[in-house]
DNA sequence: CTGTTAGCGCATTCAA
DNA sequence: TTGAATGCGCTAACAG
């Protein structure tokens, strides 16, 4: 009844292999390989006798051995940002997942929002031979990573980045879209100076195409741009200094450049003793599932962040199968505004 | 003055291997591995000779090769019950930047809090032959996936169980006293009836032990005890059905297995007309970051997730490298009760 | 249908 | 100090 029980020493027992189960079988390793594989044909008692030896010697085979002759291991390599921002998180389980299903296992890596470190983390990804990696990277056009993934003849899905050169493999938003887009929102309720803050900024073409979306319409609706607030501010609880901009522009409303950050800004603007959103209306991007949990709700951007990893796992499996379609195919999810309690009309002293 | 131009097409390029460096060095493959390795003895000059074949080259061994010959790749598997998680969320980040630092990679699998989902989850790290294994397990007693693990003699460090049987490799914390402190917390602000409430009780030991510790407490308080809860929630914003217990209990304080369960508690609870925390308190377990910048900022017991991630790393190298202290070692973190605007005075009403 | 064989890229003997 | 040779576990040609 009992499972399997657990031996308390660490036995560097020795994993069966084909030959342990061709032995067992009373056959050659290459039937073996055909029928785990399923590929050639075997007769119906040999097929019989392995499939028993596989059991009874509870054979798996090992993914290295296969990797080595077959050039490539059934493995797809992430390269995130960071895997403790809520979006990346779920762009991560939904890749994983689907990449499982599809036999691939996952290795992760993090850039932590640093170009200069895209390199070394991605680095070992390649040294395992990946079938495919997907990227999400700071700066598409520049990226020393994507280099040496092209380099090593990996293929790669680049995950929420901008469209830079065409063919190339990406599922991503209309960021800028969505920048409008929420801007639009905002000054519909009656706001008329917004501010921009962004987290390392150089280091997001995100941020940087929603900022773009975010000017457009206050361009289009004359209303005074202002440079985007950069803020020291990665997935954390860091404080966040609002003063300056505070001061300055006295915005009735803050675009935060994603979720996480946004609900930083709420925290700060509460510390300057504003009210969110009677003094102040907050926004961001991503639409994470927190930001509906908390009071007030956070008004957001939100797309389907879960559903972009499994598309790009899918994508990338396609790739890898040779069934790409057009090389450099863009995939665009769409995006929706999500009202949120952070968000009201502008006070009436701003009008 | 750009970086490496980026092939447009698939380039299925073949990476350099150990035996071009050789041909370009005019010497054997084995001195080349000497030198990328630092294994054996190498002439000055030959040495600069591999050195400049290497740069020149790009060449980067591949971890396939090596890990066959090795038996075991430089790779690190980890369970754990979902990555959006935040609290487990930062044990991945900082375990994987601890891996990549003693030059390991690492792989990712979710059982989705279903013990019955472990084994197919874990079967395709198992079969990449990793350096060693760290796993959060529902049931860490009967856990098939750890029986697994053991099976393929793959070192293992679990992560957040609670201690089972020893000679067992254990990074944790102790649930079930976080569970007494919170309670105590809780008593001594005048709450008397206190309700706990779990996501998938059945499938964390964790959540268990916190519960057997808030019930220490109330007993010893001689104050009521309710069975637990069993909110369908994972991860995600879904409904909380609280109705059931606000009616029976009459709760002045809700204990949840976890800060994202608490979160999910506190909107519940604003959806059924009660204030947080006038009329009811709310406190989790793990100080996930953005408890601290909600409002009100989420009561909670917080432990080190982050460390206790490259703990677990560190663990493991140690024991992969053979410099395993005595086999089995526990490491118990600490943690700490961070008050929050969740938690306040029993209201008059109940006293 | 089945078996034999030749590597895949690398670390590691063992000789020289 | 160096190199030739072996084999890790597996797939795929090829031969029978």
């Amino acid at each position: 009844m009992d499972p399997t029980p657990i031996p308390t020493s660490d036995t560097p027992r020795k994993a069966t292999t084909i030959k342990d189960v061709a032995r067992r079988a009373r056959c050659s390793i290459a039937s073996v390989s055909r029928v785990v594989n399923d590929s050639g044909p075997v007769s119906g008692a040999l097929r019989l006798r392995i499939a028993a030896a596989v059991a009874e010697l509870e054979f798996r085979p090992s993914e290295v051995g296969r990797s080595l002759v077959l050039k490539r291991s059934r493995t797809i390599g992430v390269l995130v940002p960071s895997v403790t921002n809520p979006v990346f998180a779920d762009c991560l389980a939904g890749l994983q997942e689907t990449a499982r299903r599809g036999g691939h296992a996952v290795l992760i890596a993090q850039s932590n929002y640093e170009a200069g470190r895209e390199v070394e983390a991605i680095e070992p990804l390649i040294a395992e031979r990946p079938a495919g990696l997907v990227l999400t990277v700071c700066d598409p056009a520049s990226s020393e990573a994507r280099a040496r993934a092209a380099a090593a003849g990996i293929p790669t899905v680049l995950l929420f980045n901008e469209a830079s050169d065409p063919g190339v493999a990406l599922v991503t938003v209309d960021n800028r879209g969505a920048g409008r887009d929420l801007a639009a929102a905002l000054i519909g309720r009656g706001h008329r100076r917004i501010a921009f803050v962004a987290g390392r900024f150089a280091a997001s073409d995100r941020a940087r195409a929603r900022y773009e979306g975010v000017r457009d319409a206050l361009v289009a609706a004359g209303l005074p741009v202002e440079p985007p607030v950069e803020a020291d501010f990665i997935d954390g609880p860091d404080r966040i200094d609002l003063a300056d901009i505070l001061d300055r522009l006295r915005p009735t409303a803050i675009v935060a450049s994603n979720d996480l950050l946004a609900i930083g800004v709420v925290a700060a603007l509460r510390r300057h003793g504003l009210a969110v959103p009677d003094d102040v209306s907050v926004a961001g991007f991503d639409g994470i599932a927190i930001g509906g949990l908390i009071a007030p709700s956070l008004a957001t951007i939100a797309w389907p962040a879960r559903a972009m990893g499994t598309t790009a796992a899918a994508m990338l499996l396609d790739l890898v199968a040779g069934r790409g379609r057009e090389p450099g195919r863009t995939l665009t999810l769409p995006h929706l505004f999500r009202p949120g309690g952070t968000l009201a009309d502008a006070p009436n002293t701003s009008r």
